[in-house]
DNA sequence: CCCGATATGCAACCAAAGGTTGCATATCGG
DNA sequence: CCGATATGCAACCTTTGGTTGCATATCGGG
């Protein structure tokens, strides 16, 4: 089962772009759109629309600090994320296994009736 | 590190139709492009986009069947897949885990230098 | 064998999202 | 006070997800 708040979560971090951006956060500390776009492909016009995503779903907070705007990550929030993801990996893992499961037991019993 | 083709399978996944089509297709087996729109909730046509999408980043294979095509789930990219989500997740918990146990060391110097 | 019903495929067209450039505004610092 | 720097806002372009309409192919009963 899969809510809108879970959705908006998903496609926020199902952006590279964004991706990248939250690692260059954790990895350096809180900073600002132009500091990150120096670090990414893309202006720092786009990088401020994403920041804009990630704040709208509550992964990044921001604060103004004389003329820059310092972001940094909610970390309960991409703790949220991040069991998201688990999530559904684990779930589609169960799948896999259980059909695997399936697939050798028809094979088991295909030879068994050959055995006949 | 991320590279092009994992950002094509993170992309494959990162849309919510496309998850709950994969999800189907595990929970229903092979299915066609017309079986699978009757439980979602977009038109045949935006199914049969999103097979192809699915389709070139090799996450499941067709194979006409009469007048059907049936897609079935390729196991093994399913699986590639889930390792990239779980190895994000992994590496942003151990990236949160970090910040914490930094915080906390601060937390130590700041009573210990008020306690001299 | 033929014809209606069903499953696809292809094309045109629309709206939202990601990206860019250009310009206006605000703050820092010598 | 003024130049340099950091943002914010707006217009515009391209890609992507979605729709409708139409043509094509196959299945099956009469």
């Amino acid at each position: 089962m899969s809510t809108a708040v879970d959705d908006d979560l998903w496609s926020a971090i199902g952006d590279p772009v964004r991706r990248t951006m939250i690692d260059l956060l954790l990895a350096g500390g809180p900073g600002t759109a132009t500091s990150l776009s120096e670090r990414l492909p893309v202006t720092r016009q786009a990088v401020s629309k994403h920041l804009a995503v990630l704040d709208r779903v509550g992964l990044v907070h921001s604060a103004p600090a004389g003329r820059e705007r310092h972001y940094q990550v909610d970390q309960a929030q991409l703790a949220r994320a991040v069991a998201q993801l688990s999530a559904v990996g684990t779930a589609w893992d169960a799948r896999l296994r259980r059909i695997k499961r399936i697939a050798e037991a028809i094979e088991r019993d295909r030879n068994n009736d050959q055995g006949e």
